[in-house]
DNA sequence: CAGCATCCCAGGGGATACTG
DNA sequence: CAGTATCCCCTGGGATGCTG
């Protein structure tokens, strides 16, 4: 696979900076489970702000992870779906999810020994 | 696996929080070829900070991810390398990134067509 | 060589108020 | 209901300079 250079290129990069925001997981996990209207994710997502819930569905939705209906009822409703290509990340993602879930007794623990070690407060 | 709440809790968002950073993984990526000096890890990425560099490696010893060993020589030289954990990591990664590499292609397509359909520059 | 310390900026993201 | 718009803060991260 081999990536020899210009990080702004890397394909890599553009999944990385949708899986590393603060929401996006989060809304693929809660789409995962079938599709959504807007105020069930904000309920979902208590302490999502429905600026960041917009935004982060617009991402996804342009990034071609996420669908989006609108219903012209009155008032209206828009439902968000996972295309099979969220999907697929989200199946994907799901690897990671195992992996954090099965080590993060090893991180807690290495970085409560990097603490006691050096003393300052590096913890954040 | 279920995660019913808080966020901030959320052990995948340690690991999601370091993934999602800007060097993390192209420092584990390098290191996963073997062992590297400071000096030598910031000639193989170009456009890092040594602030950066340095910031970086420290959350990743922190985590147990990279390990760090210092030979007093004169000048002193330092030695990153993967730990076991770090290397677990990064192979689980691998599943991301190939997903990345095959589907980035689709990505693009749906931007393109998404920024078309919206006119305004919702491009970054 | 390896690395802190300082300054500074861009943007991620929250709170709040307004609209179709 | 499903947004948009505004304001504002805080952190990530670059540039630069100094030390052991």
């Amino acid at each position: 696979m081999e990536w020899d250079g210009d990080l702004a290129e890397c394909p890599v990069r553009d999944v990385i900076d949708r899986v590393g925001d603060k929401w996006s997981v989060l809304l693929l996990l809660e789409l995962s489970a079938g599709s959504r209207r807007f105020m069930v994710l904000r309920r979902a997502l208590p302490d999502i702000s429905q600026r960041m819930l917009t935004k982060s569905l617009r991402q996804l939705e342009r990034d071609g992870l996420v669908s989006r209906t609108v219903y012209p009822t009155k008032p209206p409703s828009v439902e968000y779906a996972l295309t099979p290509l969220g999907g697929s990340l989200f199946d994907t993602l799901g690897n990671l999810v195992r992996w954090a879930d099965s080590h993060h007794g090893e991180i807690r623990r290495a970085r409560a020994e990097f603490d006691r070690r050096e003393g300052d407060s590096a913890a954040a």
